[in-house]
DNA sequence: TCAAAAACTTCACGCCGTATAGTTTTCGCA
DNA sequence: TGCGAAAACTATACGGCGTGAAGTTTTTGA
């Protein structure tokens, strides 16, 4: 059959179209922000007609939804590489290559942390499965990394002691369950809790919020993270 | 001169059609999220033409500015409110309550809440001049005021050392330090980290984003809440 | 009572997403 | 090599958006 063979001339022509789209979606939010991803506008850009782009995505929030797949990735792709090039042994430095590379990129790319956590573009709604992309899974696993590497120490605070496998999405638990069997249900709980602390700053930050209150946000975020990695019962490190 | 005296029909006439508008925006905001305040929108729900609002607001972005005070305004008051329902003599509570009553009511006004810690609005820039609204400033006064409250059992934690005065904006430094004269620099630290702690579950929340891993995000800021009450040296209260 | 000012409408422009229909290019196979 | 199908793309159109310019109605104070 025709099509099945996926080198074809068309095949690559066509994802090589679909990248070019994304990316030129990508070069306008970079430029103008996530508003200025309109159809119309990438098509310009192209020297298209905005119409062909339906060839390629059903829908403009289609479009979107692959961006946010993207960046997400981008996004993995940088905290693991941080926590990677860290020294293994050490968690409290773990954790802090990851958390400053989470706030290197969210700043460095302050449109891509829009898009992915924020509200990504005028009238942009999740796809209604909800199947949150893969790479937002990542991430998670990641940080459920920082706490299992810290768990022996960190087992103690007590605060997440009632929280059962019910408590978590299955997905999530499938990834994490496997890679750090020694985690119990407090260890989930307490990534998530690093999650959101970590979450906090950034978007405060990210949006504007926090440098109407403060001209050190950067000193903010490291005192944070050393009562973090403190209250984790990690040494200085 | 005409028009000096506050209490003209005409002044009071173009008050509460001002109003009117806001609140009209307010009910599409909440009936169809913030994409749904549109200019045309709420002209057609008052019966009016589009253009007609431009009598009263020189811009939809200035639309959107006055509604953003409002809306913060009326999550300044709720905060407030929890917080001084708690007894004065306990600080564990006081911060529970506060931080209840920020997640109750950011989850129950969830498009507010966009509106004013994310992107509010298609294409909505803040004004250039940065002001954030005076409500910014009373809440994060009134995160001072857990701070300052637990802060003889919290000035040890240390990490905050090495904050001074010129770190933070005069102007909140100019209602934090009248109301609360025992607070060093650190202390202002630790209540922008609490702030940052607790906007980070409460915003993952409300974008869906901690819902597609945990199906107890209400247990896991307990927890969190708990963490931070410890960690500050406040007993179980 | 009357002119000025304020409130409001009408019309227009250029954006946007997207549906429909028509056109051109490319491909696989006989 | 040529042909029919499929894929890629364009043209046109609709309704909705913010907003500017110009005109009309209502209200006001002297």
């Amino acid at each position: 059959m025709a099509g099945t063979r996926g080198t074809g001339r068309r095949e690559r022509l066509r994802a090589e179209t679909t990248a070019e789209i994304k990316g030129t979606a990508l070069e306008l939010m970079g430029s103008g922000g996530p508003d200025a991803i309109t159809l119309r506008a990438i098509a310009r850009e192209m020297g298209m007609t905005a119409n062909a782009i339906y060839g390629y995505f059903a829908t403009r929030d289609d479009l979107v939804t692959a961006l946010i797949a993207d960046v997400y990735t981008a996004l993995a792709d940088a905290v693991e590489a941080a926590w990677s090039a860290a020294p293994a042994d050490d968690p409290a430095a773990g954790i802090r290559a990851w958390a400053h590379a989470f706030r290197g990129w969210a700043l460095a790319n302050s449109e891509g942390f829009r898009l992915i956590y924020g509200d990504p573009v005028p009238g942009y709604r999740a796809p209604e499965g909800g199947a949150a992309p893969d790479a937002a899974q990542r991430v998670c696993v990641g940080i459920a990394g920082l706490a299992a590497a810290a768990w022996p120490q960190a087992g103690s605070p007590g605060a997440d002691d009632d929280f059962t496998w019910a408590d978590f999405d299955p997905g999530l638990l499938g990834k994490v369950r496997p890679a750090f069997p020694g985690l119990p249900p407090a260890g989930v709980a307490l990534a998530l809790r690093i999650w959101g602390r970590l979450h906090g700053l950034v978007s405060l930050e990210v949006y504007g919020h926090l440098r109407a209150q403060t001209t050190s946000p950067d000193r903010l975020f490291g005192a944070e993270l050393a009562q973090l990695v403190r209250s984790l019962g990690l040494a200085a490190g």
